[in-house]
RNA sequence: GCGGCUAUCGUAUAACGGCUAUUACUCCAGUUUGUGGCACUGGUAAUCUGGGUUCGAUUCCCAGUAGUCGCCCCA
């Protein structure tokens, strides 16, 4: 064996969830999975585990990510097996399975942790949770509203207020009709376009300029994409859905682009106003055969996905945590006095856990001082101090930490004590 | 895959190339043997790894490793 010590540190690119952390995380996922619950949306899960063929038959495109950019090995049965990179062809696989059964319009929503194997950077780890929602179904365009709408009430939800962030929005099929309207006919050169406007904050506008003109080969028509892409008065179904529904920060952005190459008629993000953190908060859009694949009839969806990184340093940021969630839900310590009644303890401190009282017992060799030193400082409202006496005569003290007060009695008056406190 | 920056007790930090490597918090023990937060006293604990320059390196140089930020990519 070799002497060397193992790291304390977790492997590249996750994390690991002290109680402090898992308490914002928990935070972020109960907010997610009530609003979606909210408007109705069931959850599902699948495992992590796909076979890769999952991923690689969505095209040639996406070779280069497969192979270099998600987790995939071999298993023992010499199956190729990947670490899902994200649900969209999880939960298209699992609706194709069952199309003929399910009842549509279906609403569902998960909160899969995702794995992809690339260079970590500020909100981009190695796995990251996220929240999917799909509407699966419909064409109807209420329907990318209303997806729109949790997207915004998850936000809120959150404490988020409407000037924190911007919800553009962008169509698909719109632009390729402009595109074709202007004689640019060829996929490869829509795309192009596509690709680049997804690029142009990033980059100088005459940067921008310079590429527009070099794929179009043709400046004057490059001047004439621009002029239409600025245009922001655009007259949009979903827009005025969701004016009507109060929701008014958005702005139809015809330079939006998204990454994935699905989506075929809305699409959207939600953008952070902060100048210091300008990032995209979520994203999402319509798609409208997405179980191609599997054969069958087309299924055509609307949903978004949200991460638990970008969630998070978007609360932080704006100053939405609630100090709330930090503290310790623990109502009861039992103390005993000496570690020969550490037994007792434990017996009394199961009288009150059957009556839902959350309750630790004390156990470790400090000195009685200390001990009660550090539950007060752990945020623990309620202690009970047993030695020999107490356990004798079966009354006890309930010293309540935060006020300093002290009540003896038997154990159904303490019981009753402590859950008219809570109350 | 490419580039910038960084690396000292658990955490956060200090140290013209030269004493036993600083300070704060945390942790442990005590002042206080069955009753908390305060105060005081004491204690544990660190120069990422490997080379080089030098009488001497935490400090300068090189490589590696790790972290971080950006590029590429972004499902």
């Amino acid at each position: 064996m070799k002497n060397k010590k193992l790291s304390t540190e977790s492997y590249k690119g996750v994390r690991d969830f002290y109680p402090e952390d898992m308490a914002i995380q928990s935070y972020i996922f109960d907010t997610w999975s009530d609003t979606a619950e909210s408007f109705g949306f069931q959850r599902y899960d699948a495992s992590i585990l796909e076979p890769a063929e999952l991923y690689k038959s969505k095209g040639s495109e996406n070779e280069e990510i497969i192979n270099e950019q998600s987790y995939t090995f071999t298993d023992r049965g010499d199956r190729e097996v990947t670490l899902r990179p994200e649900m969209t062809p999880t939960v298209a696989r699992m609706i194709a399975g069952r199309h003929r059964e399910l009842h549509f319009p279906i609403r569902w929503y998960s909160i899969p942790n995702l794995f992809r194997y690339e260079r970590p950077q500020r909100g981009r780890l190695r796995e990251h949770w996220q929240l999917n929602c799909d509407i699966f179904g419909t064409t109807d365009y209420i329907a990318d509203v209303e997806i729109i709408a949790l997207s915004y009430h998850t936000l809120l939800n959150l404490g988020a207020t409407p000037e924190m962030f911007e919800i553009r929005i962008n169509d698909r099929s719109l632009m390729e009709r402009t595109y074709h309207a202007l004689g640019i006919k060829k996929a490869e050169t829509i795309n192009q376009i596509t690709k680049l406007n997804d690029r142009r904050r990033k980059i100088s506008d005459k940067e921008y300029r310079t590429a527009l003109s070099k794929i179009v080969n043709d400046e004057v028509l490059a001047e004439e994409i621009i002029m239409i892409l600025d245009q922001t008065d655009e007259q949009s179904d979903v827009v005025l859905g969701l004016q009507e529904l109060g929701i008014t920060n958005v702005v139809f952005d015809k330079s939006l682009a998204r990454g994935f190459d699905y989506y075929t008629g809305t699409i959207f993000e939600f953008f952070d106003t902060n100048k210091e953190n300008p990032r995209a908060l979520l994203g999402g859009g319509r798609y409208d055969n997405l179980t191609a694949m599997f054969g069958g009839e087309p299924i055509v969806g609307v949903g978004f996905g949200m991460g638990d990184v970008s969630t998070r340093n978007f609360l932080e940021t704006h100053n939405l945590i609630p100090e709330s969630i930090r503290s310790n839900s623990t109502d009861l310590a039992i103390v005993p006095t000496d570690q020969t009644l550490n037994l007792e303890a434990e017996k009394l401190a199961s009288e009150f856990r059957k009556q839902k009282i959350k309750t630790i017992t004390s156990i470790g060799t400090k000195k009685l001082g200390k001990k009660i030193s550090d539950l007060a400082q752990s945020g623990t409202t309620f202690v009970i101090i047993v030695g020999t006496d107490e356990i004798e005569s079966k009354k006890y003290t309930l010293k309540n930490l935060q006020k300093n007060s002290e009540k003896t009695g038997k154990l159904r008056q303490l019981i009753s004590e402590i859950k008219n406190h809570r109350k």
